[in-house]
DNA sequence: TATATTATCGCAAATATTTGCAACTACAAA
DNA sequence: TTTGTAGTTGCAAATATTTGCGATAATATA
């Protein structure tokens, strides 16, 4: 099963009902290289259906990320979002200098992770983890 | 130096001014039990100052997390502030559930940031921190 | 203390995000 | 296919946040 059928799955199982306006927004997300901004979703998704309301993409991409099948990632004040393949699951360290997302894997959480859970008995969530920081290339000049 | 002359010293080190405007959000903060949402900011602080004006306190706001002296955690899509005490500095871990905001120690959160330090040449911001998951609590309903 | 410099402020307007509500439509059940 | 119902939508209005700009005031320097 790809990505956008593991998506409409998801919705259907939890009795979300697949909506033109829905599977517009995956469908250019799912095109979009990477993270995009809201307004960039919105934009692009107008180009095939133009009655679309931004209201509508808003309330959609929150859905989505509720559901666990998008993630956004805060950059600059704005919020970003893109879709979550579950196979290849990565969260986001975000540079504060030059506002470039990199991927955290698996492996850089796990110890948090199971840190949290153990000794805290707090379930870390990891479709909205992201981090700020600064990257190697920016600590340098 | 108590956290109030801190910030202040803070402020004269990077060559920002000190306003009454700055000065008041700093008391109105650090009076407020734990964080305040920006609004709650802006209400108490015109209770001393009517013309200060709402733009004015997320100006405020934003420099104050930039210098560092204030740290800010995402609840329910708004953000809220609160100062960091140097001393007993900590993060946060903030429940999708119930909403509470959870402490994290330095002792939490030390070897995940040594992973990144080490592993990523990533500088993790403490200032900035904060994760999304489920407590204890709202787990086991 | 007077003056110059420039950060900061208040205001208003722009932009971003959320929300209430009536109309619409996806989907299940007949 | 038809019908009922509840989830969703678009719209408009409310709310939240950011930004440009001229006026003001904090600070350094004379």
């Amino acid at each position: 099963m790809n990505n956008h059928a593991q998506i409409i799955d998801t919705l259907r199982q939890k009795g979300c009902r697949l909506t033109p306006q829905r599977l517009l927004v995956i469908s250019v997300v799912e095109a979009g290289s990477g993270h995009m901004g809201v307004d960039d979703i919105y934009q692009k998704a107008k180009e095939s259906y133009p009655y679309l309301d931004i209201a509508t993409v808003y309330r959609t991409l929150h859905l989505f990320k509720e559901l666990g099948v998008m993630t956004e990632v805060g950059i600059k004040d704005r919020l970003h979002f893109e879709l979550i393949d579950p196979s290849q699951r990565h969260q986001h360290m975000v540079c504060k200098r030059c506002d470039t997302a990199f991927e955290l894997t698996q492996v850089h959480l796990k110890g948090f992770r199971n840190l949290l859970a153990q000794k805290l008995g707090f379930q870390l969530d990891l479709d909205n983890f992201s981090v700020s920081g600064v990257c190697s290339q920016c600590s340098l000049g």
